[in-house]
DNA sequence: AATTGTTTATAACGATTGGTATAAACACAG
DNA sequence: CTGTGTTTATACCAATCGTTATAAACAATT
């Protein structure tokens, strides 16, 4: 048995996610993948199978990396108030540091779904609902505990708290700056209170 | 003096829209907009210069025809609630008629920004500014008229109410549907309550 | 009918796209 | 040292990219 590999594969695919993030699955090409990676095209195409096969592979890592690591330590929080609050706080200090405006890959590729292939689809409306349950989760047990308001809406509120997440990201795309995302979280408290 | 053109400038600019709207700037060749236009690449070249340029007129014009003219008919209700209200009613009764989620051109290219070109981003981030501007109006205008109240924060509330509309446009394309849509009225109505 | 400028169709431009092929260099096992 | 299989570099593939050029067809004014 000779040689096994000599590259790591979840490293490679780190560097590529970095690819993907900034110029978005159609603005990537295999050049760019191939630079960013260090690695050659032919052990690109040995390793990964294809372009496509790239970015699904680079695409669930960095929701395993990102959005599941994140909602899964503000869970455990044991508090849903403080969640929500602790989240923002995170999203904006994501967004401060961001110089170069990459936003979140999964809500970039969220707007280009149309175009994208089943897999990536499934792949993110699967993450947006998986943080809306979240989201639903932490209103319901608020309400239990009494922190949170019974006449707020699980359900009503949950998607709102999504949809003011994802328009976060995209304004944090070149649109707002930190200081001006910042108020979003007071309406985000708002929303629950 | 010769014959003066034949087909309508701003008609093929609609039909360019249409295209740019479904595929996104990169997604889209000079042979779909050849296609879609129905007029033959010479005069296309002719006429507009470069897909870049047309690529600017499309967005601009886009901009005025729907943006701008809803906001211009909302404002003239004279009830900054209604408005609002009103406002959401448009944006989910439009997703529920684009069957191809096509979204929103202006923030689909805002989710782009950082891989536009300069003229493209500060259309973008005017027409968005410009969208704050109007919820902020609208804001002080019901605290003056007493029907919302004065604890509101109308620049923080303005800034809240674009993020849940652009997230909306985003969910909208292919993640929700119309009825999961509707319920982010209620968290937009909350956030001036 | 001659002029003028737009239309069309068609071909071509160099560059780049995603993807494959090849062969030498290399690292490990036996 | 000999296999074995990966790495690299390099060249290549057909297809498409945005763009330009050419020449015939056409519509209007003079």
């Amino acid at each position: 048995m000779p040689w096994e590999k000599t590259f790591d594969l979840d490293e490679a695919t780190d560097k590529a996610i970095s690819v993907f993030w900034q110029k978005g699955y159609e603005g990537t090409s295999i050049s760019d993948l191939v630079e960013g990676m260090g690695i050659n095209k032919g052990s690109l195409y040995n390793a990964f199978g294809s372009k496509k096969a790239l970015f699904d592979r680079a695409l669930l890592r960095y929701d395993r990396k990102n959005r599941q690591k994140s909602l899964r330590e503000l869970e455990a929080l044991e508090d849903p108030v403080l969640a929500i609050s602790t989240l923002f706080d995170g999203l904006i200090a994501e967004t401060r540091g961001d110089t170069a405006n990459r936003g979140c890959l999964l809500v970039n590729t969220a707007l280009e779904l149309p175009n994208q292939s089943p897999d990536v689809q499934n792949m993110v409306t699967g993450a947006l609902r998986d943080f809306e349950d979240f989201f639903r989760r932490l209103i319901v047990q608020g309400q239990k505990r009494g922190s949170i308001p019974a006449e707020v809406d699980p359900h009503a509120a949950s998607k709102s708290l999504l949809a003011l997440v994802v328009g976060l990201r995209v304004l944090a795309r070149g649109t707002y700056d930190g200081e001006e995302l910042a108020v979003l979280k007071a309406g985000a408290l708002k929303l629950i209170g």
